[in-house]
DNA sequence: CGTGTGATTGACGCCTGTCAACGTCTGTGG
DNA sequence: CCACAGACGTTGACAGGCGTCAATCACACG
């Protein structure tokens, strides 16, 4: 089945983008590139939803997905962002669980999705696919780790002073500086775990402080030793 | 080397408590057995230190561990607990960065270390024992991701509900009904992630409303059902 | 008996969530 | 072309949860 314009070839994600996939051998990514079905979505459009039980996994060729939780009162709390080259839904197959996660386009995506019995065989035979795996989720979980501290002992305001900081190192800026990736007050917020508002009220401080520069969803990082320091305050 | 009255088998471990070994040939589990080093640590003991370079793992035989970052301030956060059959400081070794958690004894302790290279070794040459490592750490990944939402999204209240909850759970209580694992009111303070005189108060609260008996660090959970009406309180 | 660690309680204040009102922008349909 | 709805952004008011500081108590241990 596909979905897609056009047809991603998986020697392209795994040579060039240096994922997962580096250490299959020919015939395993031939295998892969023949079985996989490919999808072109729309930012808005969601992959797969919390709760749902998922027989396989996706690899992202273009675009950026986010991977949320729907916590109290139906909050949302993002766990991260996928971008090209990136594996989702990994963690549901792997486990045999229903999907603890939805994964949400936010902006227009090509991915491709690729059987869990193919996963479960690569993993079976090949170590190095397994080990390159493996080193993968434990880079996840220590973020995780990470964050867990991060949120239950920084403010809020140190919190979205750090995600600012890491949007830019994960998604890079434009010529003239402005993030590329466009979120809503909402989405920052349900990084950073606060409501809304504090979002805006923050974000209008640190421009008051002119540490960053705002234009709607446009944000450009003027001084980022000053909210490296906020970061750290405490 | 040995540091330990007595050497575990690792045949029980693999055999009798389900760990992630049980996937192992007899001729690799015994590598195993005759490769381990062996330790016997008291409470308050620790195991390895935020930063440093660990090149293997340890597997726990008896005890308790807690696994924790130092935050802000050199506040700590309790990430997780290790018992009996089940492996710490892998991540490390995976991805090849220096520890990113300290490890220490919270409940006497016998546990084995195992070189980084026989684990890889073990990665790279049978599949069923990397499916189930992977196993294990995408659940470990899961249970993180939603401690992410709750720390993020939960109070206080609500959040120490659950970890009481929690520790029933996983380490189950005496005949008279107490909480078998033993922690400091900063422990408690340092797992939901808040002031330990928050926890004191809010343990007092609960005595109160007789949903939990106090005696020292001696936990009795008295009404279950309420106190999981407080988690899901909003 | 002095010392140290952990537990408790009270006072105080600020960060932050909630509620409400309003402005802005975009797309849609008449 | 305009009206309208709906999503998103902004600002202000307000209360309360929770962190911090400080003093005191309890208990174990050398």
């Amino acid at each position: 089945m596909n979905n897609s314009s056009y047809i991603p070839d998986c020697n392209d994600c795994s040579l060039l983008y240096h994922s997962v996939f580096k250490h299959l051998k020919k015939e395993e990514l031939d295998r892969v590139n023949y079985e996989k079905e490919c999808y072109s979505y729309k930012r808005g459009k969601i992959i797969y939803n919390e709760g749902s039980r998922i027989n396989g996994f996706y690899c992202i060729n273009k675009g950026i997905i986010k991977i949320y939780k729907t916590g109290v009162d139906g909050k949302g709390q993002i766990i991260r962002f996928a971008k090209r080259g990136e594996i989702i839904a990994y963690r549901s197959v792997l486990s045999n669980e229903v999907a603890c996660t939805s994964a949400k386009v936010i902006e227009d995506a090509v991915f491709c999705f690729i059987s869990g019995e193919t996963l479960v065989s690569l993993i079976k035979n090949n170590g190095d696919f397994s080990l390159e795996l493996i080193k993968l989720i434990c880079l996840e979980l220590g973020e995780a780790n990470s964050y867990i501290t991060d949120i239950a002992q920084k403010t809020v305001r140190a919190r979205l002073a750090e995600i600012l900081i890491h949007l830019k190192n994960e998604f890079g800026v434009n010529d003239d500086g402005v993030l590329k990736i466009s979120l809503t007050r909402q989405e920052l917020a349900n990084i950073v775990g606060t409501a809304t508002e504090s979002v805006i009220r923050l974000l209008s401080e640190f421009k008051t402080d002119s540490l960053i520069e705002l234009n709607g969803r446009q944000i450009k990082i003027l001084d980022e030793q000053r909210l490296i320091r906020i970061v750290n305050l405490f």
